[in-house]
DNA sequence: ACAAATTGTTAGGTCTGACTTACAATAATT
DNA sequence: AATTATTGTAAGTCAGACCTAACAATTTGT
């Protein structure tokens, strides 16, 4: 019975919990497009999710959410928004580059180490020059792009 | 012919180069028994390796990485020095929090952003007020251990 | 030098995760 | 009721990482 999710599943829920900001409930067949992916592997994956009372699966009737699933899909999120903002923000990297380490990153990343970096990015954002100065000085010296 | 290597391949390398600092040619016994497992399971990884040529393994002789390998090798250990002393020494987590999440990240990060990360964490090691100050206001804020 | 101990190899499995195709079933819309 | 959209599921592939067990090769100790 080990409830941790894949990176995958993770994945899944993530998108399902964005796709449900704008829809009442989202379709299986919507993912597999948006995966570009088989149904069938989407079908398998929200039985899983659904095994693990995360999302609440009900054919045609499309996909929910449950308070347990929106927690973990939030905090997933959050952690994704939270490190593409330091690597954008923060450190510099242009949109792309922050959002696909972020992607990889929310993953494998402790809470206890998340909740570090957002209360540290917080910090950063109030502290401009702090900021300004490391990026100028990057780059002056390297030229990695 | 993907020569990426997986998570698991770049442990062993990683483990292997570490062993080589301090022995002339590491045996594949020595890494089994570090890391917990089969004799078995080490040979098959190592042939692995010989294959993409990133160590020379001549059985009985033992394991010697080559150019390549030690280039990779290294690259992977910057990842985990430079994200260890990160959360460790800037975000203020304890070396075993540290280390844990290095282990991982080290493997998922994008050659970029880890060369940004580098900068910014040698940035601020010479800016300890700055550190500092953050550290003194998490701790006000937070009791998250 | 030879037997014993250590180390390495190979064959044959297991398990998990993430995917596929192909076909069957159900629901919705007109 | 029939067509179309959508979903379900069986059966299979593939890769990665591990295992045991039997066997082979090499070292070591005497």
């Amino acid at each position: 019975m080990n409830d941790n999710l894949s990176a995958s599943l993770e994945d899944y829920l993530e998108l399902i919990c964005n796709l449900l900001e704008t829809s009442e409930a989202v379709k299986a067949v919507e993912i597999a497009k948006k995966l570009n992916i088989s149904r069938a592997s989407v079908s398998e994956a929200l039985a899983k999710l659904a095994e693990k009372n995360l999302i609440i699966y009900e054919g045609h009737k499309g996909i929910t959410i449950t308070p347990e699933g929106l927690k973990l899909a939030k905090g997933v999120i959050k952690k994704h928004k939270a490190f593409t903002a330091f690597f954008e923000k923060t450190l510099g990297l242009d949109k792309k580059e922050a959002e696909e380490n972020a992607c990889k990153i929310e993953h494998v990343v402790s809470d206890k180490m998340f909740n570090r970096l957002l209360a540290f990015q917080k910090y950063c954002s109030k502290n401009n020059e702090f900021i300004n100065e490391f990026k100028k000085g990057y780059m002056n010296k390297k030229a990695d792009e």
